[in-house]
DNA sequence: ACATATTTTAATCAAATGATTAAAATATTC
DNA sequence: GAATATTTTAATCATTTGATTAAAATATGT
């Protein structure tokens, strides 16, 4: 008889589940949702991938739909997870925290270059399905806005923050036109996000400095 | 008997074509198109949207595929065309075009938000079909390119062209986020564009200025 | 080794979807 | 106004696709 196992109940017995099924699945499903998104996505093509029966993807995670909401739980936590402490350290300079997040950010989106047209695209194609998923609440009032308040009365504290994560993630938005026309092939891509790591810091001070 | 016409062999007779139905149709597919993305469209949806039978779309532009070729083309000139033009002309100084894109770009992406995300996403997801598509190669030797190395031979002059389009692109990418989270309402949103027409060229300004 | 639970498979369903066909309706020409 | 061309429709196909079922294979506990 078919039973389907909670996440709750998870690993009794001797066994190790050992990057098993249930991940190899999930691996699959990250790439494939990835790489089309997903409404091009089919759970043909992930159960292929995963090398495993279809049937076996159904079991495991019920639906397409539960699937691809952990994968997207997951990279939400990485896009928005990264900046949100950061904003909210109350222990750091308003100059610190624009050149941890440039780096962190950086660093991170350079191992997973597609997160942000995928969640972008994602909830533009479909925003009732985000509603009260986006923790950017803590984010209007966070230490990081109040701080640029505190420096800039004169401009709405928005542009900063939209400043310092346009000249941080846009490159990647970017990176399918630069890797399609030969703009900038990997290697100088990368060599300019190095740059950028130091550079945005210091562009983002002087906007902060420059006076009307 | 079923006869397709051309686009070519367009308006003949004395009929006038009057926003008929096949206008009717580019709209809808406009509409349906840039909201779902080109997976998540259907033919129906679009038949629906036009008010017309499933059969007339086919019978127009014979496949949902043509008949989003034709969308893309057109939201792929208005993306690109725009900046075209004016990182070419030899006629105006760095200052004059920074301030000409911003302020060009930011009316453009007003009347039509999601065109950013729409083109860009499309690309990410299914880069073969844009392969010799993208005119990027005149943006890399264009005369903006000249004018950044004259004046900060130091840096790589890609730097300033991603800075300028992100500051400038990278609210309306955002923009999906902000109108959920009630981050900034529509008339904030538009707000802080009008004051970006004017900052972004100061901002740019400083940022080429800063040596280091 | 046996009984039971878990994992995997092959076969199949039902709905959705892009596309076609043949005929009806409408306009155009002479 | 008849003849011809164009536009529109309803009905239908063939495929794709997410999901299910029942049975087989494998592991696990005693």
């Amino acid at each position: 008889m078919l039973c389907f196992h909670d996440t709750d109940m998870a690993k009794k017995k001797t066994k190790v589940p050992d990057l098993s099924t249930e991940e190899k699945i999930k691996d699959a499903a990250r790439r494939v949702f990835m790489k089309k998104g997903y409404a091009a996505a089919r759970t043909r093509d992930i159960a292929e991938e995963a090398g495993i029966n279809l049937a076996l993807l159904n079991y495991y995670f019920r639906s397409k739909e539960k699937l691809f909401e952990l994968v997207m739980v997951e990279k939400m936590a990485a896009f928005f997870g990264t900046i949100h402490p950061i904003l909210n350290d109350t222990g750091i300079s308003l100059e610190a925290k624009i050149a941890s997040i440039a780096e962190k950010y950086i660093d991170l989106l350079s191992q997973n270059p597609d997160i942000p047209l995928f969640i972008l695209s994602e909830i533009r194609m479909n925003p009732d399905q985000f509603i009260n998923k986006l923790p950017v609440a803590k984010v209007l009032d966070s230490h990081f806005i109040k701080q640029v308040q505190e420096k800039r009365p004169d401009l709405h504290p928005s542009h900063f923050l939209i400043n310092l994560l346009g000249l941080t993630v846009f490159p990647f938005i970017m990176k399918p036109v630069f890797q399609m026309t030969g703009m900038l092939n990997e290697k100088a891509f990368h060599d300019r996000l190095e740059e950028r790591k130091v550079l945005i810091p210091k562009w983002l001070n002087a906007m902060l400095k420059l006076k009307p």
